[in-house]
Order: C-alpha cells, then sequence, then structure tokens
DNA sequence: TTACTATATTCATTTACAGTTATATAACTA
DNA sequence: TAGTTATATAACTGTAAATGAATATAGTAA
C-alpha cells in the first residue's frame, strides 16, 4: 500500500547539502564521485540525494561506462519563480518606504538621530 | 537539552499549505479565523502553520484585541531570490536554445515537419 | 463571576527523511 | 577469470515534522 509520491521543487530544495549540490552541478556537469569529493557527505549520502533531485527533475542522468554525469535541469525552478513572482514587488515595496521615510524625515526636518 | 532550531525560509515554504496560508495573508493581513475559513485546515492546524511561518519570519503578528493580525514579512523571500538568481540565466539560454534551434531550423530548410 | 470567542499549545501517532553501514550491481582492468 | 571502481540500494537508527484530539490561555461580553 501507500502510493509513491515524487519528491516536488520546494521539497527538494528545502535540504541544505542538496542545494549545495545543485550549485555544484550548476557550475559544471558532475559525476557522483565529484560530487562526494566536493561535499562532506559520504557516497550513498550523496547517492540518495541524487534520487531526490531526479524525482523533482531538477537534475538529468547521461550514463558513461561506469560514471553518470549529472546535469542540471533548470526548468522546474520556473515554479519557484512564478511562486515568488506576486512577492517580488512587495521587496521593492519594502525598500520604497524606507526611502519614504528617509525622504519625509528629511523634509520635515523632524530629528530622529542623536 | 537539544537547542532550539526555528524553521528556515526553504523548509517554510516546502509545505503546499503552508505556502496557500502565505498567499492569502500576501493579498491582504489575517486574522487566524480568516485563515481558517479560507483554507481546510482546522483552527490548530494553521495556528501551527502560522508558527513556523513566524519561526521563518515570514509573517509578522500584530495583536487586536482577541484577535491576531497577521501579515506578510517579505524579506526572508530575498534569501530565495538569491539562490535563483545564479539559476535564471539558464532558463532564459533554454529558451534562447530552443529559438537557436527553430531559427536555423528555418533557415536551413530542414524539414521536421509532416 | 460565568460564558463565550479567538488563538495557542500539548500530546500522541504517524510519516518522511537524513545519515550510516553493509551489500548489490554493473563496468572496467589485469 | 578475479579484483577494482563507480554507483545504487537496502536495512537500520534517529529525528523533524505533519496530523488530529484535547486542552490551555487570554480577551470579551453578559
Amino acid at each position: 500500500m501507500s502510493i509513491f509520491i515524487p519528491m516536488d521543487t520546494f521539497t527538494a530544495l528545502a535540504e541544505p547539502n542538496r542545494r549545495r549540490l545543485l550549485e555544484a552541478i550548476r557550475q559544471e556537469p558532475c559525476t557522483v564521485n565529484m560530487l562526494v569529493s566536493r561535499s562532506d557527505l559520504s557516497q550513498p549520502a550523496v547517492s540518495k540525494h541524487l534520487k531526490y533531485l531526479r524525482e523533482a527533475n531538477l537534475v538529468m542522468v547521461k550514463p558513461d561506462g561506469q560514471k553518470r554525469w549529472y546535469a542540471l535541469n533548470p526548468t522546474p525552478l520556473e515554479e519557484i519563480e512564478e511562486f515568488l513572482e506576486p512577492y517580488r514587488q512587495l521587496f521593492l515595496n519594502r525598500l520604497d518606504a524606507l526611502e519614504q521615510h528617509l525622504d519625509l524625515t528629511n523634509q520635515t526636518g523632524t530629528n530622529e538621530a542623536d
């Protein structure tokens, strides 16, 4: 029983080691052992994280003899991008609010410093 | 024993119900009961998810009598934004690659359609 | 005070997952 | 063939967190 649910993009990115592995793979395609030596993880740990990244479709594998080259598939990240979109203006507004505050402070000559 | 580690931004966003709650709060500040009625979650479940969103500093609370108004704090989302930044060009390159492919297909007159 | 409303917390159960060790598999090499 | 390398998987342990039920707290109203 209990159906298999592959890991989604957000969950895949929730784990710091997986983000680091993805960073490494982004810079250049990597074999598993390359990732092992570039992280402080054991080989089975890396393989397991790669399994999740595969499930989330964030990486693609190209077998090459004994080696397996892992390459980035950035497509699922667009989902995060889309989620973030409506929030992006709010960062800017936050900055604008700060600038406004400073502007008002300067204009009114209100002295908040001492 | 065992120190308290608050939930981080990525982990907070990994839960679909929390993303939905955050979406609701983004649109307008909400009380807990507003969020309960706008979700299919129980009141304790909403309160618990809000606790995690507070830990991740994604929401701010303003008590108002019995009610508590939850408002968005978008600041931690900039962390996600920064993580995504180096990947963003790769989406665009992916589109460019597609466009290039189409351009080449058209230029050479190679017939791939039928 | 009691009753009610809004929200938070505790507890128990279950599930998901991170990390380890050991093992399996497949490809390569001698 | 045997031995080695590269990778994956299984079994296990420990822990974080999701869920639901019950309870606690705090403000409000009578």
